[in-house]
DNA sequence: AGGCTAGTGGAAAAGGCTTCCCAGCCGGTG
DNA sequence: CACCGGCTGGGAAGCCTTTTCCACTAGCCT
């Protein structure tokens, strides 16, 4: 009685077998079923309000139509942009996405791989800088290498790690880049909020930042380049900690925008003035930091761009090789870093 | 060959019959399997890399594992903190999310309840203020009967417009708590930008304030509510319109704190001196707009918590009535308005 | 010792859909 | 006029699980 209307109903109902009610109603290829019944069968499944069991078609056509979103923590303005991307790409492509959300717990990856893994999920992206941690990666791997062969693609957003296809961004060069141009804009006395040790992310532009410093002649001190968390309150943590030691410093560069903000809310609570004492810079131009005060020199990533590659790369028919899409970064200079007069 | 590996194959492997082999596997009720079969099977499933098919089990089942969720933007900090709390609650449950986001577009809606009815999704939680449109909202109430018929349950955060079980904000009484708060501050001379016309949130917090107002004897001006868009930029225009006839004005009240940044903004584009010349203070209390300067006051809502709620509503055995479960902010009083020296 | 019950394994049905394959009918062709 | 091929409808197999129902064994009670 209740439950859903099935195609045998709309079938019955139209006076036509279930194959040609199937038929009618998703347009076969090279079959074709006659105008009038299949005018009656679409006008029957209206009437009855049928709509077709997804996980049957699945089963039936060995596909479903969902692609899985792995990311650290959809609260996070970076990664929600990106599955912004990631869900229009979607729906363009006719498909519903699956969220999962690990909150930054390195063990739910592979699990929510699992769970997609069941799912028969078209595809995961997989969205968040590695770890330098060779034992979760591994166990990732593993994962996705499952994955796979229930026959589903992968695609990452971050670290080319994980032997799939990988929308790298450039994190090492636009670190460089902003380097440069902050160096260009007259700063000399460096200091970095760098985040975690080993988040492969924060490192890249950690790195990539120094070596540009470097090769400038004004290399960094080492000590002036502090561990935090990549959040915000990491960053307002590392501004306090960077300045307890009052170091000789005229510009921060925090590893993110996030960070950024937490540092120039910890340089309010020291009483020091953001630019006049010191300029700082973050990375990843997040829209809706765009208009926090000073306004915030960084390096705009276009991220809801970054999702929409991710996906389509995923969707893309598989390569022998795992390919890598180059994202670059854009340096955006704007009152959080003035021109340096010495 | 390739393929996923079936249960089938478990099964032959271990010696044991499908039967068994399935209940070894998720130790089905009133029903045991002599140990040494059980680890048997279990040993194989896990050899063989066995990943249950979900679709299958679904149709076996007569039940998904999956909720929906749909927002209006999934970029926007609001509705990725609701998500947050909606992810949460799915992953206690045991439930995949299936996110749709309609990018603002109100015909989307009904069309991604129609993906997910035919997903056979568990529910659907739909985050977002309804527009006082009838007819979408009559599309929207019939594509939900349509979701319902086929199982599945149905929660709203937003207005309890639907019929259905809904997490509503207390956004009127929210915005008279902040109207009282801020004419305890001394402001008298009010004015509101004040979102879309037919956007029923915004509409609640406009009213909501101006109704505190008129009984506290300082009733605001109706040309010093402006309409504007929802967003960050409809703030800032909004700004630019209300100060383009140079209003006697002391506080600005935006519906929302993306809005009231957008307005920030515009004041310093005007040379307009937040607070000096006027205050401002939005709605949400969106945690990464809590570091803007000057910090914002703002009417706080639980965020992450309303998801939670929405969820574990839609999960909870159907009641014959619509059940509303109401959420009351806090007003935040910080820089943005301090207290006003006549 | 015979009959029950409890415990357990397995065959098979069911769930909704797609698609292969067969059959009927049409018109056209030699 | 018989045959052939193209078009189209329908029966049935198959996708992967769960679950019902039946069959069988072993142990217990009277």
């Amino acid at each position: 009685m209740a439950g859903p209307v099935t195609l045998s109903q709309v079938a019955r109902e139209a006076g036509v077998s279930l194959a040609t009610a199937s038929r009618a109603i998703n347009g076969s290829a090279n079959r074709t079923v006659r105008d009038d019944l299949r005018e009656r069968v679409l006008a029957t499944a209206e009437r009855l309000r049928y709509f077709p069991d997804a996980n049957a078609q699945a089963m039936a056509r060995g596909q479903t139509t969902s692609i899985g979103l792995i990311v650290h923590d959809i609260a996070d303005p970076y990664f929600s942009s990106i599955a912004a991307g990631v869900s229009l790409a979607a729906e363009r492509a006719g498909l519903a996405v699956t969220l999962a959300s690990t909150q930054h717990t390195a063990s739910r990856e592979p699990r929510f791989v699992e769970v997609l893994t069941r799912q028969r999920a078209r595809a995961i992206i997989i969205v968040g800088g590695r770890l330098d941690d060779p034992e979760a990666n591994d166990r990732m791997r593993s994962s996705l290498v499952d994955f796979r062969r229930s026959g589903g693609s992968v695609a990452l957003v971050g670290q080319p790690l994980l032997d799939v296809d990988s929308v790298v961004i450039a994190n090492s060069q636009g670190a460089a880049a902003l380097a440069r141009a902050l160096h260009g804009r007259g700063y000399r006395r460096f200091a970095v909020l760098g985040g975690p040790a080993k988040h492969l992310t924060a490192r890249d532009r950690r790195t990539g930042f120094a070596g540009a410093l470097e090769e400038l002649g004004t290399p960094i001190d080492p000590a002036l380049v502090v561990e935090c968390d990549f959040t915000r309150d990491g960053g307002y943590e590392g501004m306090r900690a960077l300045f307890a030691g009052s170091p000789d410093v005229d510009v921060v560069f925090a590893v993110n925008d996030v960070m950024a903000v937490g540092a120039i809310a910890a340089a309010r609570a020291l009483r020091i003035s953001v630019p006049g004492d010191v300029g700082i810079a973050g990375f990843d131009d997040i829209v809706t930091l765009r208009d926090i005060t000073p306004a915030l020199s960084t390096v705009r990533i276009p991220l809801v761009d970054v999702g929409v590659t991710a996906t389509e790369l995923a969707l893309a028919p598989p390569a022998a090789d795992p390919r890598q899409v180059h994202v670059e970064g854009t340096v955006v200079l704007r009152e959080s870093t003035p021109e340096r007069v010495v």
